[in-house]
DNA sequence: CTTTGAAATGAACGCTTGTTCAGATATCCA
DNA sequence: TGGATATCTGAACAAGCGTTCATTTCAAAG
């Protein structure tokens, strides 16, 4: 696969971070060589060692940058109103968010296990800090009795992973519009949460 | 790792089955060699051939016998009653079925990609046979309107990802027990179909 | 006690892996 | 134009891969 004419060098960092995610996500990381990332860059297998110390390292810095974009995002969206307000803004950010980066979004969820113990641990942390804004959310509206959640914790797993799992299943110019998901996911959210 | 003394030919080869689910479980099918499957087990690697044609076949195997079982043991099942209740038996016995199997259920939703297209044929159809199952409950209850949902796919695809979720979180002596955990989902469930 | 046949070994096959590095090449500034 | 600097090649390294197979081991059957 022949780099596009005319690139310079300094574009190559981002084609190789680009070319690492696509196969990363369709293979696995470990089913994937230094070598598979290089040709598609267009590039010798020696040179990706300009852009990265290591295989682990480029896996780490896909996840670390994925999950730093997602907490962000949801920092940069409205927050005010109440429980009620903010579950809906959080289930169709999460859907959103989440719909646009398909392969982000199965790195971040497959490849826990490639990592080295110190790079789980950052990993693990910022997915935590993501969850952990959801959870309040929930605590707060179950502090004014706006939902019904006999347990916080439990229930925030069972919302992301039923916002997540969107991602398994929803194709582009299929059945549904973007929009009509979201509504949906969101009325399911609502009434799981035992929102009035 | 050595063998059980004792230990008879003739049951190498479930040895051989177990060893290999833990491995890819915990490291990826890609990531595990035929060499460690065989150190585990306390053999050489060319006598796992004396059980398996191959390192594919035996993933596929796996995948293949935890779907059916999945999909036998549902069948046995009581089936009567109305929407409502079929929908609570299913909860449940999702829940239970799945976090009595955290590998198998590992393997056969993140090693689908490492599966041959002939064989990745066989695993989605015998998954969306299951799926089917939750699909008609939801179907059913929606034509007598005991079930409120927009879209009866969506729904489907939604309660799974989030029954399965629980695998990803729960572990045996935490804060919750199984039947309460059991008994929580229950409840998200009906809520989230919209049950009276 | 010998024969048989399954079970397992251990070496070997050709190939791929992540990573390094001396040398070639291209680009930019003076 | 010339010299410095960033970029990339291509070969090499040791290690590991899935798989095969002639040979050995060993318990059970005759």
């Amino acid at each position: 696969m022949a780099r596009k004419t005319g690139s310079h060098a300094e574009i190559t960092g981002p084609l190789v971070r680009q070319a690492a995610q696509r196969l990363f996500a369709q293979h696995g990381y470990a089913a994937v060589s230094m070598r598979q990332i290089a040709a598609e860059v267009g590039v010798q297998a020696g040179a990706l060692y300009l852009y990265t110390p290591d295989k682990q390292t480029l896996l780490f810095d896909l996840m670390k940058t994925h999950l730093e974009e997602l907490l962000t995002a949801w920092a940069a969206e409205p927050n005010g109103g109440g429980p009620q307000d903010r579950l809906e803004i959080f289930a169709r950010f999460h859907i959103r968010f989440h719909l646009d980066r398909p392969d982000e979004v199965f790195i971040a969820y497959m490849e826990l296990r490639s990592l080295e113990p110190e790079n789980f641990a950052v990993i693990e942390r910022l997915r935590h800090d993501y969850e952990r804004e959801l959870e309040s959310i929930l605590s707060d509206g179950h502090a004014i009795q706006s939902f019904r959640v006999p347990d916080i914790k439990l229930a925030t797993m069972a919302i992301i992973a039923m916002l997540t799992g969107v991602n398994t299943w929803y194709r582009e110019g299929g059945r549904l519009s973007r929009d009509r998901v979201e509504r949906i996911y969101c009325n399911m959210v609502r009434r799981a949460a035992g929102a009035g």
